[in-house]
DNA sequence: TATTGTTATACTCTATAACTATA
DNA sequence: TATAGTTATAGAGTATAACAATA
């Protein structure tokens, strides 16, 4: 069964999910947190459906997501218009967000240096084939 | 953000997973139940914590899965000793691993043809070198 | 003591449906 | 009509704790 590339794939992401997962915890994130931080902080003004759609979150998931962002008091809101809502970092929540790239960089560092040599410079064009959208 | 390896797989994964899952479903299969049914194709007498084990399911969550695939009519448990039970196909049950079995053949296929043929010989050995057990 | 199977429980992620307000 | 945000809800997957029976 382990030398099906689709069961490895599911294998391999499992692992390493889990391992960011880990690392994101020592600094009280999770996962989808952290992901949301970052891409605000290179998007300032971004709005929730918009992260929805760079991220593969639904719009409804997002609500709490946001909510809880913002009662941690790592994100503030404002209206772009009557029905859009445009998110910055706070001060706070700009540290939160550094701490996260810190951590998503060693974890990539990480993850390449465990790929034989061989092998590194094809793993990131295969995946990406892998998840185009057709 | 489409340019780290680690994002990158989780996004793949997701993608083949749900294409899978969804061929699964066309058999009225759940992905944990194909891969189920296929261990056990393979390894007759097989216990419930073996395949646990194997497939990184806790023991916890195997109880309901067996009773699923019991009360479907597709594995027959008989004791081995005392305390484990040895899971086998029944005939309708062989023919479910064999639907999930030619189902998960044509998706591996389906997902190594997407990958460039310049990367694929190296996508296998790169996603063992990430869930190897360290 | 360790393992097997079990029950109960809970958290996360994901998904759909339905609603209001606005573009 | 389509979009943004929201609420409620449900299904999976995964996790721990605890227990009885057995090795």
């Amino acid at each position: 069964m382990r030398y099906l590339p689709g069961y490895a794939l599911r294998r391999a992401a499992t692992a390493m999910s889990a391992e960011i997962a880990e690392r994101f915890a020592t600094v009280g994130l999770r996962m989808s947190e952290a992901s949301i931080l970052m891409l605000i902080a290179a998007n300032a003004g971004i709005s929730a459906a918009q992260i929805g759609r760079a991220l593969g979150i639904k719009r409804a998931n997002m609500t709490p997501l946001i909510a809880g962002l913002e009662a941690q008091g790592w994100i503030s809101r404002e209206a772009r218009d009557g029905r859009s809502m445009g998110l910055a970092l706070t001060k706070t929540g700009i540290h939160k967000a550094a701490e996260a790239s810190r951590i998503s960089d060693e974890h990539e560092a990480n993850l390449l240096s465990r790929v034989p040599a061989a092998h590194r410079d094809h793993l990131l064009p295969a995946l990406q084939a892998l998840s185009a959208t057709e």
